[in-house]
DNA sequence: CAGTATCCGGACAGATACTG
DNA sequence: CAGTATCTGTCCGGATACTG
């Protein structure tokens, strides 16, 4: 479901924010216009991101996340926490 | 860390118990001695199983979490319930 | 029983160029 | 600004056959 090199990335820089496309596309160090693009809609079609365009010229287009998105955070963090504490257990035994 | 398509199967499949390779094998629909052998081996040099080598014969491996791996059980399930969740809540909006 | 060796196809990430 | 079009290479998963 969030497969992909960059759901979690734009998960995080998301956050509790709203934020434009080239703004992401900044904050993600690396992250292409094609690989953003294609990770967005497939978020949006989860219901993990809300996607609001407004017709304007020059476009804009802001990305927030959903209530189910926020919802996703603070298991995210979570398993962050769990990383973190699983490599410090493995370097103490490797030392 | 916990990448490709099987790591998790086998987490959720081992949960508490202690598991022999076939054991797995046959419980996890559709994988392969391949896929099996290798995910095992990431998931034993990332710490979260614990590989018991008798050496026998015939063979005998058995394979646990360790502690660190039980300790991501929990936060799996409440991924797992996000997930549900969040697909409930989208079957309501198509209706 | 518990794997390894080898080959193959397809999906996906990335680069580049272009557009309303 | 916010994307799309196209091409390309790589790597992962899968099938099959073999082994201590």
């Amino acid at each position: 479901m969030i497969d992909g090199k960059w759901k979690l990335p734009i998960i995080c820089t998301l956050g509790d924010q709203t934020m434009r496309f080239n703004e992401l596309k900044r904050e993600i160090v690396g992250i292409t216009s094609m690989m953003l693009t294609s990770s967005l809609k497939e978020l949006e079609e989860c219901g993990i991101v809300h996607r609001e365009s407004y017709h304007e010229v020059p476009p804009k287009v802001e990305y927030s996340l959903t209530d189910g998105g926020l919802s996703l955070t603070p298991i995210l963090f979570d398993l962050g926490h769990w990383g973190h504490k699983l490599n410090t257990t493995k370097e103490k035994v490797n030392e």
